[in-house]
DNA sequence: CGGTGAATTGATCATCATCAAAGGGCGTGG
DNA sequence: CCACGCCCTTTGATGATGATCAATTCACCG
């Protein structure tokens, strides 16, 4: 296990917290797995029997309807860990993983960590946190789903991505945008527009990088009021 | 603690499955409270100090942007709880909660859960069952946002009500139609036209009742490929 | 009764999906 | 090295879906 990993592990809501030599087994008993991008990490109603940590890559949490359609749920980067809720109950995946980058994980077993936590009930309790990170962000995605436009969920996509980085100027976009489309709920066809009307307010897109005139404009343009009648 | 709460106990994700005398001292220590309809349990932004269970009645989660628009989150009925991953840690509540039908809740403090937690670490993996719970309605849901229509949405909504009921004839609405438009992620409006597009297809709405004709249909019609151009 | 809020319906507008076409980057095979 | 094909992306035209605004009806309640 390498010192990426204890780097990732440190700085999960997983497993940050915990005392060392509980880190320490999990850890030795882990597997470190690689993927390639497009590779399937799990597959919808495959038995769960892993909790997954991203140590470098990012992957997409995505679920396929009975009609076919595919909805993309998550898109997580380093440090996020995903199936931990499903993992310690004999319950299949509820959604799919995929890598959409060249990714490095670690693949912890459920029933180990399902053994710790009767030893360490503070594994629980982290655990929990962790899952309380994917159900708040869930949360969030259905109020911009609701309550919010494709524009608007665009723009505040844009403002996440600049606030991890310090400049404005030429911002990397973290991945193609077929798959940003799908993470906003909308068709390629419709980002592109989303794009163009971005432009009239300070934004350019160049292959893969977006720069950001104002950064505070982008913001008001995201939490815009709809007027919302149902506000009593 | 009447048996209406312990019945609700055993029902429940969080609770079921525990060893009685634990159940016992968590139930001992826990308070039910009573609210009428539209009363407000928590706020968004208040700190989470407690993990609810309800007994009876209906409870609405939802979320104001910052916009001040607001988006249905979830609506809980009889044996489900809440705020469970919240309450662990010292963070504020995600959500707002109002009682949408007056109901009955149980409400465990927080500190003592975790505390129990420690002493007997099968509950926080309880708790972790019931979380799993929310985090897979709440995959479901972006899921119907991102790859249903707003009559597939509302076709979803009235098989799953039907399927808890036996016979299909004046199936009571649970709760009133600007509501059941919110969970669903459109107008009051856009709602009462989706029921009139359902009468072609064997729905018919009666006051707060529905009769439905054929329930097959109904599925049918909510799992209909819209063709997505995005699955390879 | 008068008033209030829920529900419905009509008319219109904004948003977004769909279908079609075309340009550009990139890797593969000749 | 170049040609070809493939996929991503963009743009245009059109249609479906749902929001908004306005008006009306109805049930319920003080």
């Amino acid at each position: 296990m390498n010192s990426k990993s204890v780097e990732a592990a440190q700085a999960s809501a997983m497993l940050s917290q915990l005392p060392a030599p509980v880190l320490e087994n999990l850890m030795a008993n882990s597997v470190q797995r690689s993927f390639s991008s497009g590779e399937t990490i799990f597959l919808q109603g495959e038995p769960a029997y892993a909790i997954f940590l991203i140590v470098e890559g990012w992957v997409k949490l995505y679920r396929i309807s009975t009609s076919g359609a595919e909805a993309v749920v998550a898109i997580l980067k380093r440090n996020r860990s995903f199936g931990e809720a499903v993992a310690l109950r004999d319950q299949p995946y509820p959604v799919s993983a995929e890598a959409i980058s060249d990714c490095t994980l670690i693949q912890i077993d459920g029933k180990r960590i399902r053994r710790q936590i009767i030893e360490n009930p503070e594994l629980g309790l982290n655990l929990l946190a962790a899952t309380q990170v994917h159900l708040h962000a869930l949360i969030e995605q259905v109020e911009q789903l609701k309550a919010r436009s494709g524009v608007q969920r665009l723009a505040e996509f844009l403002v996440d991505l600049a606030e991890g980085q310090p400049n404005h100027n030429r911002l990397p976009l973290p991945y193609n945008k077929t798959l940003i489309a799908g993470h906003l709920g909308i068709q390629p066809e419709s980002l592109s527009r989303a794009f163009a009307k971005l432009r009239d307010h300070g934004v350019r897109i160049e292959g893969n990088h977006a720069t950001i005139d104002d950064l505070e404009l982008l913001r008001d343009l995201a939490n815009q009021d709809k007027g919302q009648p149902w506000v009593r």
